[in-house]
DNA sequence: GTCTATAATTGGATAGAC
DNA sequence: GTCTATCCAATTATAGAC
C-alpha cells in the first residue's frame, strides 16, 4: 500500500542525500537546517525524515526524541565555544586582542560548522525549560564575553556601554550574517569573516585605527 | 463543571490585564510579548487568551485566526518604517546624516512601540508562505537601506562591505538589542536608543570622529 | 535500521447558548 | 462579547513486523 507521505525526494537538501554519511549524521545537519529556515517548533519530525530520506519513525532509531535532535546540535556548539571563550577571558593581553581572538573563533566556528547553528540561540528555543542546562551553558559564554567587553571599558580601548548590551549586540549580528553562510560547508570564506570581525570591532574600539596592529597581534602566537 | 483551563491568571503581563483597553488591543499587546519570548509557532491560542483573561476561542470574535493577529503587528510596523525609509533612501544629504535619522527613527519605533516587535522577523515567520506580502513589504525597506549604505560607500563616508551583509548586521543588533526594551512602555529611554545608533554608526563610519556632527545635523531639521 | 500502523496529545477553529 | 462544548487536523512517539 502507497504510504500517504509518499515517495517525492525531489527538495532535499545536499547533506541530507550524502550517501557516505551515517544516517545519524544526516538528520543532525537536515534538521540543523531546518530548525534555522523554519523555527525549531514549526519543524515537524515528518519534514527532517523526509529530508534525509526516511520515514518519521524511523528517526526515533537514532535520537529518543525531537529535542534530542536540537540538545545534541547545542551541545556541538557550546562544548566549544564555553571553554574558547573562557580561556580568553582569563588569558594575558590586551582587551582589544582578545575580542579579536573570541570573533574570529567564534566566526570561523560557525562558518565551518557542518550544521546550520543559527536556529539554536532563538527565543522560542531559549526559552524552552526543556533546554534549561543549555541555557545555563551559554549563560557562562556571556559571562566571559563580558568580561573581556569589560576589561577593554576599563583600559579605555572599549566605548564605555553596558557591557550585556554590547555582547547582545555581537550576537545579533555574528547569528544573522552567518545564518546565510553556515551549515553550508563552503570552508566559511575566510575574507568574509575577516570582514565581520572587523565589523564588530569597529562598532567597539575607540580608535578603529588600531584595528590592522591588532589583527596581526591576534593572529600571531595563536594560542 | 469547572473547566480544565481553570482561572489562574496570576502570571499574566500588565498590558493584558489593563481594564482600560479594548480587548482587541490587548490581545495584539499580550501576543506580540508571547511571539516574541516563546515564538510565533510555539505560542498558542489558549496561552494568548488565559494572558488576556478570556477563553480561547473569545480570541476569534476579534480575529478571525491566529495568523491574523501577527499580519496586524506586522502592519503596525512595516506601514510605518517602509514609508521613512523610503523616504530618507531618495532624500538629499549625506548619507551618513541620512543612516543617523532611519536608525533613530527605527530604534525609537522599536523602543515606543506598545507591542513588542522583535518575534515578527525571525525566520520562522519571514519563511512561511502565509506572511509573503509582508515580506516584500519588507524586501522594499531592506532596498531603500541599501541605497542608503550604497550612497555611504560610494561617497567614501562607509567600509567598503555588501551592503546586504551590513544591512542583515544592523537589523540583528536592533532586534536582540530591542528585544528587551521594546514593548514595555518605557519611554524607550532615549539615552539608551542613542548608544544603539552610535553603536551601528561607529561600524560603518571610516572616520567615527565625525559622528557628534553627524548627530548635530541629523537632529536639525528633522523632516 | 527501516518500515506500517496507530496510539496519545495538542493545536486552531466552529457552533450555538447566554 | 464571552462562554461551554466539540470537531478535525496535525503532531510526537510507540509497537511490532520484516
Amino acid at each position: 500500500m502507497l504510504h500517504p507521505e509518499g515517495r517525492d525526494r525531489s527538495s532535499v537538501t545536499l547533506a541530507g542525500r550524502s550517501p557516505t554519511l551515517p544516517t545519524r549524521e544526516r538528520i543532525l545537519r537536515v534538521a540543523s537546517g531546518l530548525f534555522a529556515t523554519r523555527g525549531y517548533h514549526a519543524t515537524t519530525t515528518r519534514e527532517i525524515a523526509a529530508a534525509v530520506g526516511i520515514r518519521q519513525p524511523s528517526l526515533f532509531h537514532h535520537f529518543p526524541s525531537k529535542e534530542a535532535i536540537l540538545q545534541t546540535l547545542l551541545s556541538s556548539d557550546l562544548d566549544v565555544a564555553v571553554p574558547n571563550a573562557e580561556a580568553l577571558a582569563a588569558a594575558e593581553g590586551s582587551a582589544s586582542v582578545r575580542l579579536y581572538r573570541y570573533l574570529g573563533q567564534d566566526v570561523a566556528h560557525l562558518a565551518n560548522s557542518p550544521y546550520n547553528l543559527s536556529g539554536l540561540y532563538t527565543e522560542e528555543v531559549m526559552r524552552d525549560p526543556a533546554f534549561a542546562p543549555w541555557v545555563r551553558k551559554r549563560a557562562r559564554l556571556h559571562a566571559a564575553i563580558e568580561r573581556i567587553l569589560a576589561d577593554g571599558v576599563a583600559s579605555g580601548e572599549f566605548v564605555d556601554m553596558p557591557v550585556s548590551i554590547v555582547r547582545e549586540a555581537i550576537t545579533g549580528v555574528l547569528l544573522r550574517t552567518l545564518t546565510l553562510y553556515s551549515g553550508q560547508d563552503r570552508g566559511g570564506d575566510p575574507g568574509f569573516c575577516e570582514q565581520i570581525v572587523s565589523l564588530v570591532m569597529r562598532a567597539v574600539l575607540i580608535d578603529p585605527s588600531r584595528l590592522p596592529e591588532i589583527r596581526r597581534q591576534a593572529e600571531r602566537n595563536r594560542s
